[in-house]
DNA sequence: AGTCTGCTATTCAAGATTGAATGGCTTGGC
DNA sequence: GCCAAGCCATTCAATCTTGAATAGCAGACT
């Protein structure tokens, strides 16, 4: 049972680590939701603990010695341990009560999680949700959310997911865009139109492509990442983009572009850590998500 | 640059680990030289703050849950890392003042280690020195001690040793008991003697007849770990005890048992952690203990 | 040059944490 | 069956930590 405790302050230890990661105390303490004053004092104590110099105080903004960089990166697999402590600890919680963080896209967040929310809401007013709404996909084993809707299956292993359905998605433009192109009734005479895309990759224009149209960069005239503002252009009649089908042929103001082409084919995945899964709040929010998604 | 801090309080998973290791909240607060009210509100708040029951309280003694057993295996790996972020901090510390702990065996405590310390100490008096004097070989990786004097080369690579000298051991007796026993002369008359040994062990049995002596467990009558007690019961003529040259031939009140017999020939071996044999303190403490054994 | 933003260091009162002492409990030994 | 030892929970005063506010400073931008 002879077990000798490490000497020095692990709280502190995160603060360095955070502080190097952020770069500056005052980030470290947003990222701790602590004050400066206590970060700096945090890392001047744990200097004077470890008797080394971690920072080189240098006017603006502080440089990692040499030292303090050997030791953030033993003091980060601490880091990584105290991950796998939360991932677990969130897997055995016992009550219901508690937060629960959903990673998903704009469309979803705006279109079609509300109701479900709600529904989660009334029936389990315990539960707390925090949506991150966000289109790169978040880091799941890293906890930065619980529970992600996908439109992939995960890869990772630790990950668990359920598939929900298969969506649809079409090519929608509104009325009076698709009046002022002639009604376009090919793929050919569609290949004229202006397209609202995500980003200049080529890849979304080889899926284009690969339906029929011919399309090239001159086609997208607007490009955003954010699909709300996408929509809301659509709708006034900037341009064509591909919408799903629940959200599309609900909008009275747009309809399909060419409703022979068929359809955008995408699978819609549940995503949890495998860890979460054995949790009682996480399983129900899961659960009323995949039932509302369905 | 976005980094996602642990939401809970480190310290406390400390003293979690604690007393899963100490097995009660007090023997927990004796490790971390505080106070049980401390650890047991601190093991409670971790409780709360991950939402799971770590502990069933059952009258005397704590039991550990299945989730808490789940959890502690990952936060000792997070006290593995800080161990490495404390050995290397030692490596790297600026200031020549400051602990340095020795382990060695109760002989060279007792009989060679006082002037060497002396001297340590006069010529840096901000060094301040602990002595841990086992038989047992103390496990630099967990930093019971930083410099261990063994008699034997350390066979993990993570371990930095030197050669100090090789030293001889003979077998003593008093002059009396000698006398008493007909003053023997070969190694058959002295294995009637009396012996005192470390424990029951054949492998110092196996020792002694290898070196032409046919003992057998009753020639032991007297057994210690003690290596002082065995040189004291010595001094007074209870029996033959093994000694280090330097220490026996120094005491006028014994004599070799057998000068024709070869002695015990074994190294000296001092032995740091590899970190620690670039820290300044660390460096000085080893060479002077090195140039005080050669 | 001048302004603006964002950073660190310091101060001091408010707040949280700590530990000695105590009470109540359970276990193990006589 | 009783006693002693060891443990946990609670209390409350002393101590330590925290954070809002402030001052001072270094770069970025106009």
């Amino acid at each position: 049972m002879a077990w000798h405790p490490t000497g020095f302050d692990w709280n502190r230890a995160r603060a360095f680590l955070a502080t190097a990661q952020e770069g500056s105390f005052s980030a470290a303490a947003r990222a701790l939701k602590t004050s400066q004053p206590t970060v700096g004092r945090q890392v001047a104590a744990l200097e004077a603990e470890l008797d080394v110099v971690l920072f080189e105080r240098v006017g603006h903004g502080l440089v990692l010695t040499p030292t303090g960089a050997d030791l953030v990166e033993h003091i980060r697999s601490m880091d990584e341990a105290a991950h796998r402590v939360s991932l677990v600890a969130a897997g055995q919680s016992v009550s219901l009560d508690g937060p629960v963080c959903i990673s998903t896209s704009q469309i979803e967040a705006v279109y079609t999680l509300p109701p479900i929310l709600a529904g989660i809401r009334a029936k389990h007013p315990g539960i707390e949700i925090e949506v991150l709404v966000t289109n790169q996909t978040s880091d799941l084993g890293r906890r930065e959310a619980d529970i992600a809707i996908r439109s992939f299956r995960p890869t990772q292993p630790e990950l668990f997911a359920r598939k929900i359905k298969d969506g649809a998605a079409h090519l929608y433009g509104s009325h009076a865009y698709l009046e002022q192109l002639g009604n376009p009734s090919t793929a050919e005479e569609l290949s004229r139109a202006n397209f609202i895309g995500f980003n200049r990759d080529d890849t979304l224009l080889q899926g284009f492509n690969a339906m029929g149209l011919s399309l090239s960069q001159d086609n997208f005239g607007v490009i955003s990442e954010n699909q709300l503002l996408q929509w809301e252009l659509t709708k006034l009649g900037v341009g064509i983009c591909v919408m799903t089908e629940e959200v599309g042929d609900a909008e009275p103001l747009v309809r399909r572009a060419l409703p022979s082409l068929s359809p955008f084919r995408f699978p819609l995945w549940l995503t949890t850590h495998r860890e979460l899964s054995t949790s009682r709040r996480m399983r129900v929010v899961f659960d009323l998500l995949a039932e509302g998604l369905a």
